[in-house]
DNA sequence: ATATAACCGAGACGGTACGTCAGGTCTTAGG
DNA sequence: CCTAAGACCTGACGTACCGTCTCGGTTATAT
């Protein structure tokens, strides 16, 4: 089925290696891809077999970079939802933030990319709907408007900050969050 | 004291509107300093008199652009609140998206950048904030949480959509956003 | 053992007639790297690639423009010489006289250009040598001189007055050169 | 008559200084105005004022470094000829070659300059010239050629192994010439 | 004494070319 | 079918230079 020269897969862990390195250093636009290439070893025509643009390369590498959030739905919703908010805006605080900021853009430029790019945020997005649904169901949330619409009040303020404002992801202001979206807890 | 030629005041309008119209075009990676003079019928080293590269321009360019949106508040913060959050929402849909992803890009790679492009929605947001600050007053609004939380929450869904789901922003989606967040119109 | 793309060969050559179609217009200075880049369909970086500067190009061109003169001497020296000065003169004012003194700024500036540059004259001024030596054995010619020094006195007088006097060389005057140094001829 | 400031006198001679030590470091192309300008403490307009344009500036430089060649003719036409000759060979050859070659590849491009610096070979030549027709007379020289023929075989080769070949110009070598235009000394 | 004309410094301006760099595609030889 | 190497195209970048121009301000001479 498959004939050929097999690829060489330790080749794709260094030109990530690399690309990491450039990306590091200079951002998105510091990094240039003859110059990943080469800290490689590899030839262009090998980088670019694997990812079609420079956008691909980093959405990659950025995929590459995110640790897995292993989540595991409790009993409790409103602290699920305060552990996941909390987690995304501290990855999203401890990646540059122009970073962020360039693949936005890059999404927007070329759709194929912005698909790449919201699949790197899918799972989180998909976890906060699935325990925000079920904090719903439980009636501990309002019910009058859909979870997305919630969703997006929980996790749309914290990539407004940070690309828009330019204020810092707390901890505190994640929790500030849920308390204004969920309400103060009630006291048993 | 020492003079020489004054510059030519006229150039540097006609240079930001020939940028703002590349700008318009193709975003920042789009926007091409020999086009930006070409079109301004203007000298590259004219240009690069006023500015000495292109990110330069660029702030110049964006702190240009800042708009004044008259707003008068009426008696009705609830009505305020949605008519701005609607037109909000109405402006950054008519705007090239890569446009804003790139200037939150550029702003998160320059500081410089950063401030002038914060200035430039500091207007929208703050009467944002005004009337929140007043709707809270009159009791319309929940005041357990800070004015400012509550606009991050009416307006980061906006650019969350924007740049991050690719979303659309509906005048029926800001609504729906304002009664999330202020609760149900309670009827007289 | 490390290959990579070949380089077009045709490339070269087209690079070449373009510069020698430009160098003929204007002359040195009035050769632009981005007009021969264009005149020939190719990319400038891929005449950056053969030549580095604007100065190695002009070397290589001009060692590419070098002709043979074919000349074949008979059995009258005078004869020769005079077809040969005549030849020489005409062919020097039908070129550019800017080109010429082109060569000659270029020659004197960067010793690689001077190589190349004198390279192109080489023939005609070795033929011119040639007869004058077998003039000289053949008794016509002044013999007290070396016939180097016969030939500058045939040759230098046309770049004399079309580098510094201006005068037109005209057959007339080449032949009036022949007059002077190799006396009249005599009457059998 | 003359109303208005009248020009000091002195920059003249500082423009000349720095253009002569612009000229000196980087030959006619290495020779910017701007700098001319700055290092004699002066504005471009200045400058501009004097001279129309880079090669005039040039010209007269070259002018202003031609020191006067006082020449008596004795009653040695021949003797004299040969100081002409040499002194002349010594003048070029103390001059960068480079730079005889630019101005006459700017005469070649700008009658004007051509003009010019023709002017500056002037004297020289005319008094080759007058020698040359008074040895004529005299019965020294060839009669059956015209003097300017003579002239060209005598300085002609001069430039010619400048520009051309590249040969050094040595006394010898202009006795030579010498030796071959007028024919051997007789004996009394 | 007061125009007036030409000077001077400073620097903007248009235009043209330079040489470099980046992203992406294509071509060849070899594994 | 992959890899390596590198040529190629497109297009932009920022710099340098030339020669012109437009200022404010400074001398001189001519009226």
């Amino acid at each position: 089925m498959t004939r050929g020269r097999p690829r060489d897969t330790a080749i794709e862990g260094r030109l990530l290696a690399a690309a990491a390195e450039e990306l590091r250093r200079g951002g998105y636009e510091g990094l240039s891809i003859d110059r990943v290439a080469e800290r490689a070893g590899v030839a262009k025509t090998t980088l670019y077999r694997r990812w079609a643009s420079k956008a691909e390369l980093v959405v990659a590498l950025i995929a590459s970079m995110r640790e897995e959030i292993p989540f595991e739905p409790s009993d409790d919703p409103r602290g699920d939802l305060t552990t996941l908010v909390v987690t995304i805006a501290a990855g999203l605080s401890s990646t540059p933030t122009s970073l962020i900021a360039d693949l936005a853009a890059a999404s927007a430029r070329d759709p194929r990319v912005g698909e790449s790019v919201r699949a790197l945020w899918a799972d989180r997005h998909g976890a906060v709907t699935a325990v925000v649904a079920k904090a719903q169901q439980a009636g501990i949330v309002l019910s009058h408007v859909a979870p997305a619409v919630l969703v997006d009040q929980l996790v749309g303020p914290l990539y407004y900050r940070l690309l828009v404002t330019g204020e810092p992801l707390t901890p505190d202001y994640a929790r500030t969050l849920m308390l204004s979206v969920l309400g103060p807890e009630e006291s048993p």
